[in-house]
DNA sequence: GCTGATACATAGGTAACATAGGTATCTACC
DNA sequence: GGTAGATACCTATGTTACCTATGTATCAGC
């Protein structure tokens, strides 16, 4: 079990995650799909690892949740990033770029 | 301890590895600096990561090693790609290739 | 004799993700 | 009334993969 590296790459889930709810406060399950649909399908988040994902990301600062409705009367938790979250996008932006592109250096692959 | 994320993307070290042995048949500790060079200074594989999954490598098949003499007449253990490997190294690449540039798209990166 | 570089190796710790299960609501369909 | 599928949330357990620390040994240079 737990196969490795069907979905995501390991590291970047968090970068993802703040990356959505960057666009305006987001429910889980909204992320979801919308991460999903961003990257063209090629990557996936599974709730039973979106939603520890979000606990620590909260308890760490970065969002702030509260409950509301969602456009079809449905209950559900809304995240909104901090100034702190913000920060961390940022931050984790940079360093996905630079160490990837190291990647994409050493394996002498073109990026794009 | 056990910093996290500070060097390698997890779940690239096998292709890094695997690209560096694709020049030629290559010690450990040479691996090592032309990861080093080939990223800029940006990846580093420290030696307590390297040896372990070069053994893990052996043991899939992936490499082939024998003891011999480096160019300052020390003893070194050189390993060669076989042709598991070479397709390993092929298909890592591709499928980083593709992750990759799935983050980048949602992270809305330039990727270069 | 000491330091630093080269070269290999193992042990123990932990984070991060994958999988599998669970609850609950609502709509659509039969 | 029953079922299926989508929406929406959650937790528990397992495994991998990396990080750190530490050890051995040789050789060059000071």
């Amino acid at each position: 079990m737990a196969k490795r590296r069907d979905n995501l790459i390991p590291g970047t889930l968090g970068a993802l995650i703040l990356k959505a709810v960057d666009q305006g406060p987001m429910h889980g399950y909204a992320m979801s799909k919308w991460i999903q649909q961003m990257s063209k399908d090629v990557l996936r988040v599974e709730e039973g690892v979106l939603y520890p994902a979000l606990h620590k990301l909260e308890a760490e600062g970065c969002l702030s949740a509260e409950w509301g409705l969602n456009n079809t009367g449905r209950r559900a938790k809304f995240y909104s990033l901090t100034p702190f979250g913000e920060k961390r996008l940022r931050e984790d932006t940079e360093r996905w770029a630079r160490s990837a592109g190291a990647v994409f250096d050493v394996l002498d692959v073109k990026e794009g």
